[in-house]
DNA sequence: CATACTAAGTGTTGAAAATACACTTTTATT
DNA sequence: AATAAAAGTGTATTTTCAACACTTAGTATG
């Protein structure tokens, strides 16, 4: 049984932005000088870093979240480890590897984060070093490195199965917000379309949603109903 | 941003074990003797070492149930990754960390994984190398060493989640098994009471679930059909 | 001030699924 | 032949899910 000499441990973040416009996920352009010599061209992938010998893996993951995007104390959920020995070992990455690791040829192991956050009320500053940073929407991305796209594809589906057993939605919406704004998440994020009178007769049994006193405004049509959640009613198990 | 120079990772296998006779979970007995001259007594724990430099994560659970009880091929799936910084550091765990590791005082962070076993017809015989191995009650475990207590209780979540959205039955049954034995299986892993005619019912619908044209043998009563799994037909999306 | 535009808001009906519930059958044992 | 033990089976009720279209409240425009 010999030991793990060497093996490096990373979190990748992938962070959900919802507002009227759709799912957005934050990701990071790796920058174009690191390129200038050397073959292979820059590509987006996940915000994500090495864990720090003394920090906890969620603790790893709300630091590199706020070192990009200044945003703190946002929904995050571990959802899965990925281990393949060769998953930083593709020569398409090999030049980005080397331009910001000791160890470029280290192995690395990393674990998937999901964060939500809504781009409605407080938009988050993407930070911008190591190149720029960006909300893609989720339909949009295209080839990432390393394997952050199936990572990327683990984070929706377990975005998808919690949104239908945990209460999480008011994570991606604005404290006020409207029930059709809640339909358009359900149906943004599950990809599929609700009615709308089932949707709302749903809505109405869950104790945790709760009507305002008060109307959407400078909408040029019936202004809706304002809802919020209410904290003490969402059972998070 | 300092690099983890030194921090090693593990997987921990739940195997869980179903048979008649309720839910079992394997668990390794530390060896007496490693407290021959220490403070601290010999405690239980999960099956789990160190991942190999070259080794995927789950290459590693699986080999790692190998060798502990020599069952290849066994459903395994990945739950969750434990990676509290002190995980390992606690006074009770010290003795026996000291006896088996070359480095005590590292750092381990650990991907749980949990797999699933029928006791009835191939019951696996745990290689007693490093103390002894058994099969205990799921209801009757006492305190393990490390976080393995919470390992566990993650991995038993995860097979409840899993039992009702996917079809995983099947691996914790003999290969024929009557509608008895499925249900008792249900009541036993998600600890609720069915209905025996409704389940019947609800059985019927999954084409995955044939039955045989073949009776139980030997009981003093009215033996059962059996039943068997036609694995074309379960999708195990 | 009347009209038009836009999304909000609202109930009912039928179908399907889930629940509750008790007696008969088949085999082995004595 | 009687008994014991678990297998096997159907119906009625309740609840949930799915489909469906018009009216209302506000803003903008002529």
């Amino acid at each position: 049984m010999q030991p793990n000499e060497s093996l490096h441990l990373s979190v990748d973040c992938v962070l959900f932005g919802y507002d009227d416009d759709g799912l957005k996920v934050l990701l990071i352009n790796q920058k174009e000088d690191t390129y200038a010599h050397a073959q292979g061209r820059p590509m987006s992938q996940l915000p994500g870093d090495l864990i720090l010998i003394d920090e906890g893996l969620e603790a790893a993951a709300e630091r590199v979240l706020f070192e990009l995007t200044q945003v703190n104390g946002v929904y995050l959920k571990q959802f899965h480890a990925y281990g393949d020995p060769d998953r930083v070992k593709d020569h398409k990455d090999r030049a980005w590897l080397r331009s910001v690791r000791t160890l470029p040829d280290q192995r690395v192991i990393t674990v998937g984060y999901f964060g939500l956050v809504s781009l409605h009320d407080h938009s988050p500053q993407p930070a911008s070093f190591a190149g720029g940073v960006s909300w893609v929407d989720v339909n949009e991305v295209g080839p990432l490195a390393f394997d952050h796209n199936s990572i990327l594809n683990g984070a929706i589906e377990a975005l998808q199965t919690q949104l239908e057993t945990h209460h999480i939605s008011f994570e991606l919406l604005p404290k006020k917000f409207t029930l059709s704004q809640l339909q358009d998440l359900y149906e943004t994020v599950l990809d599929k379309k609700f009615d709308k009178r089932n949707f709302r007769k749903n809505v109405k049994k869950m104790s945790h949603v709760v009507p305002l006193d008060e109307k959407q405004q400078g909408v040029m049509h019936k202004p809706a109903q304002l809802f919020s959640f209410n904290p003490d009613q969402i059972e998070n198990a």
